[in-house]
DNA sequence: ACCTATCTGATGGCTG
DNA sequence: CAGCCATCAGAT
């Protein structure tokens, strides 16, 4: 075990390490390692190369490390446009000598951390808000003055810090940044909601205007904001707690509790004029609700277990899969004597094909379902074919090249065995070497091995203390991690792309779940539907279930997977679940209601299974959520299904509740997130040569942007349809209640619901309650 | 800047 | 003007 560290980051020549010291930090500064490597064989070879690096001025060293040459640089980027001068020496040498070289865009940090077995430390944490002059519009925001900020350290909401700003000058503001950067001190990691996108940058703005001088990067800033909603996609219930993320939003879905209520930010300044107290109250309540909102989730502590046992510093950057994947094998590769070859930059998208989607052939209700899906497919593919970049040879093949002559291709296509010691992908044909271990396999053998180890002290530990807590995260990090490597391995992104290595993986799940599909038929099962790894059954008990998934594991993937070669088998089928009554409404979308979980019996207030379904989309208006809610709920009450005339009279209530009742903002409001910069949705130009409409989100994006508000990539864009002949859209916070009634019951509210009936009740006409809109009067002819 | 598959709505172009 | 298709965008 190496030594532990809280942050480390480099500039030039220098790394710079940060350690705990008392109540402080240590720095440590050391040389920063900018080198690459080159295969020994190949300087042997080629001695030139050696020249070529001792004539260089930024070469420092050429260090014989057995297998491989290590040739250290000096840090030197006289170009800002360019690549630094060994990213580019690199380049000559692979172009000039057809030589490849290995790292040489690896950052210093992660060399540092790699090498030296370098631990991640627990940072002292603290929760950050701020204030600033609402006068400013967003576009303008580090013209905006600090008026205040709190700081509130971990733990029970005791330790509270915070300033306000004592008079409207740069001296007072000079004074009150001083005050935050020296309150700061004590902690280590900084959190802010949307703290990328606000406090930082303004933090920085201010104080580089103030003339303070400091290293901010001593600091660990992670944005609360985009941690919660990456951890939170997948843990959300319904599709209300995705609608807004706005701290206000989160708080209410997540703790009950919103900011103080009758403040807005958009008082600050009028607040700070009138009664400074306050504003720090509302100051301090917003800083509070992060770190209750953090005693709810546990977010940041999961990420502080996965950048452990990844090696990644736990900022913003170390929320991202790709880096944490990377530190983890260049770690393990480090151990095992093994480099990388450079990567330059991006080198373009080939797609691959991925998973196996079945249509469902089901209609109606579905009694007695029974579902079984593999346990961690990716991963145990990964193992029992020895899958990795550097297990693949393309050399060798199991078909003959379909790139032939026209004249031949009458004659079908020679086909080669798989040779000893080696596995072949199915559909792919890609082959695998079964010796020495694979990398990625190694990696996902630790990850798994980690994950039992805490696992099996949870299950020594008694439930809720602080220690099984700790091992149930533990647990959960390296499931996390486990699963976030095939995707990395197919990025595009990552140092680890090999797509034929992806598309292997992704189609020998499609091979095993087809063949697991083609098995349940042959035994008189009716499969109705699955997707990547799972399957849905029916026309059995759930004794014939059981032991259908047992010869699976026992009988069928042991000569499968003999057949293709491998070494090793853990692909594992489980019967995960059972639904009493499922309707499939189309791929991907369904409602069930369970039977039983994992062998444990459903009760009464068991909530139904939704995926897919409007219902858990953020989205969608609240009204649409809550008619398809009603309905779910009625299709899955009561002993037998219900018959669809009930469904009648709560149609037509809905139905006049929108066209006539008292409609709320909420109620219709749309929330779509600008996927990119504004400036790069593309203007398409109609036939006639002007420009086609932008869709709905972007007219109003742009709109408030004219207004200075934050229309940032990733913002979401909240608004409703107006009243009027054309489908016009307004801003939700230019609501007057002008909203288009028939467009909201045609277009967003009904339909959902619709399309849930139909498929619960396929001979039932459900458009009969479609049309609001009453039909245009035709101009009178001239 | 972890994957692909799928569904849905807005828009525009075309047809009868 | 309804119906169909293609394209783009977003969410899951």
């Amino acid at each position: 075990m190496g030594e532990r560290f809280v942050n480390a980051y480099w500039r030039g020549n220098t790394l710079t390490a940060v350690q705990h010291d008392g109540d402080g930090v240590s720095l440590r500064e050391m040389r920063a390692d900018h080198s690459f490597f080159v295969r020994a064989a190949d300087v042997r070879a080629k001695p030139d190369i050696v020249r070529q690096f001792r004539d260089s001025r930024y070469c420092t060293g050429i260090v014989d490390e057995g297998e491989w040459v290590r040739v250290r640089w000096r840090y030197e980027r006289p170009d800002p446009n360019h690549s630094p001068v060994h990213v580019r020496a690199a380049r000559f040498i692979e172009e000039q000598y057809k030589v490849p070289t290995f790292e040489a865009d690896v950052s210093p940090v992660r060399r540092w951390v790699v090498e030296n077995g370098i631990e991640v430390d627990r940072p002292r944490r603290c929760y950050l808000d701020i204030e600033t002059d609402s006068r400013v519009p967003f576009s303008k925001k580090s013209q905006a003055r600090i008026l205040a900020w709190v700081i509130v350290g971990e733990g029970d909401g005791s330790d509270v810090q915070a300033g306000v700003l004592e008079s409207d000058d740069d001296a007072a503001e000079r004074d009150l940044l001083l005050a935050l950067w020296r309150a700061l001190r004590r902690y280590d990691q900084v959190l802010a909601w949307n703290g990328d996108r606000f406090d930082y940058p303004i933090i920085l703005a201010r104080s580089e205007r103030c003339g303070l001088k400091g290293e901010p990067r001593r600091w660990l800033w992670l944005d609360h904001l985009l941690l919660f909603r990456r951890m939170n996609v997948s843990a959300a219930e319904s599709g209300e707690e995705k609608q807004s993320m706005t701290l206000d939003a989160v708080a209410r879905a997540v703790l009950g509790t919103g900011k103080l209520d009758g403040v807005t930010g958009e008082q600050s300044w009028e607040l700070w004029s009138t009664n400074r107290g306050r504003l720090l109250d509302y100051c301090a309540v917003d800083a509070d609700l992060m770190r209750q909102i953090e005693a709810r989730t546990g977010y940041i502590e999961l990420l502080q277990t996965l950048c452990e046992a990844t090696h990644t510093f736990p900022d913003t950057f170390g929320v991202q899969p790709m880096g944490q994947v990377e530190t983890f094998l260049m770690r393990l590769g480090h151990q095992r004597g093994m480099h990388f070859a450079t990567r330059f930059g991006f080198t373009g998208v080939h797609g691959f094909e991925g998973a196996f989607v079945m249509e469902p052939t089901s209609r109606g209700f579905v009694r007695d379902a029974h579902v079984a899906d593999f346990a961690r497919l990716y991963p145990s593919i990964i193992l029992s074919w020895n899958m990795s970049p550097e297990t693949y040879r393309p050399d060798v093949r199991l078909k003959e090249s379909d790139i032939r002559p026209a004249y031949l291709s009458h004659l079908p296509l020679k086909t080669f065995p798989i040779p000893d010691g080696h596995c072949g992908a199915a559909l792919t044909d890609c082959v695998f070497v079964n010796e020495p271990r694979g990398i990625l396999s190694e990696a996902l053998d630790e990850m798994l091995r980690l994950r039992s180890h805490w696992n099996k002290l949870k299950a020594s530990l008694p439930p809720g203390t602080a220690e099984w807590k700790d091992a149930d995260r533990r647990s959960s990090a390296y499931k996390i991690a486990a699963n976030s490597f095939y995707g990395v391995v197919g990025s595009p992104f990552s140092r680890f792309y090999v797509r034929e290595v992806a598309e292997s993986v992704a189609q020998c799940g499609v091979w095993l779940i087809k063949e697991t599909i083609e098995a349940a038929k042959g035994r008189g099962i009716n499969v109705f539907y699955g997707d990547t790894d799972s399957l849905f059954a029916t026309g059995c008990t759930r004794e014939q279930f059981v032991e259908f998934v047992r010869w699976c594991n026992a009988e069928l993937y042991p000569r499968l997977l003999k057949e293709r070669g491998c070494a090793r088998n853990e692909v594992e089928l489980a019967y995960e679940k059972g639904f009493d009554r499922i309707v499939m409404v189309t791929a991907k979308r369904y409602v069930g209601r369970y039977s039983h979980f994992k062998g444990t019996a459903a009760s009464a207030d068991s909530k139904p299974e939704v995926k897919g379904l409007e219902w858990k989309r953020g989205d969608v208006s609240r009204l649409t959520r809550e008619l398809q809610g009603e309905v779910i709920a009625r299709l899955m009450a009561g002993t037998d299904p219900p018959d669809p005339a009930t469904f009648v009279p709560v149609i037509e209530a809905w139905r006049s509740r929108v066209l006539d009742g008292s409609l709320e903002l909420p109620d219709v409001l749309i929330s779509k997130r600008l996927a990119k910069p504004l400036t790069e949705y593309a203007r398409r130009v109609k036939k006639d040569g002007s420009f086609a409409a932008e869709p709905p989100h972007v007219r109003v994006a742009r709109l408030l942007k004219a207004r200075g508000q934050d229309v940032g990539e990733g913002v979401k864009i909240e608004y409703y349809v107006v009243d009027g002949e054309e489908m016009t859209v307004a801003p939700a916070s230019d609501w007057t209640g002008n909203v288009d009634r028939f467009y909201v019951w045609e277009t967003m509210v009904y339909p959902p619901t619709e399309r849930l009936l139909a498929a619960a009740y396929p001979t039932t006409d459900w458009r009969q309650w479609e049309r609001a809109r009453p039909p245009k009067v035709r101009a009178p002819k001239a």
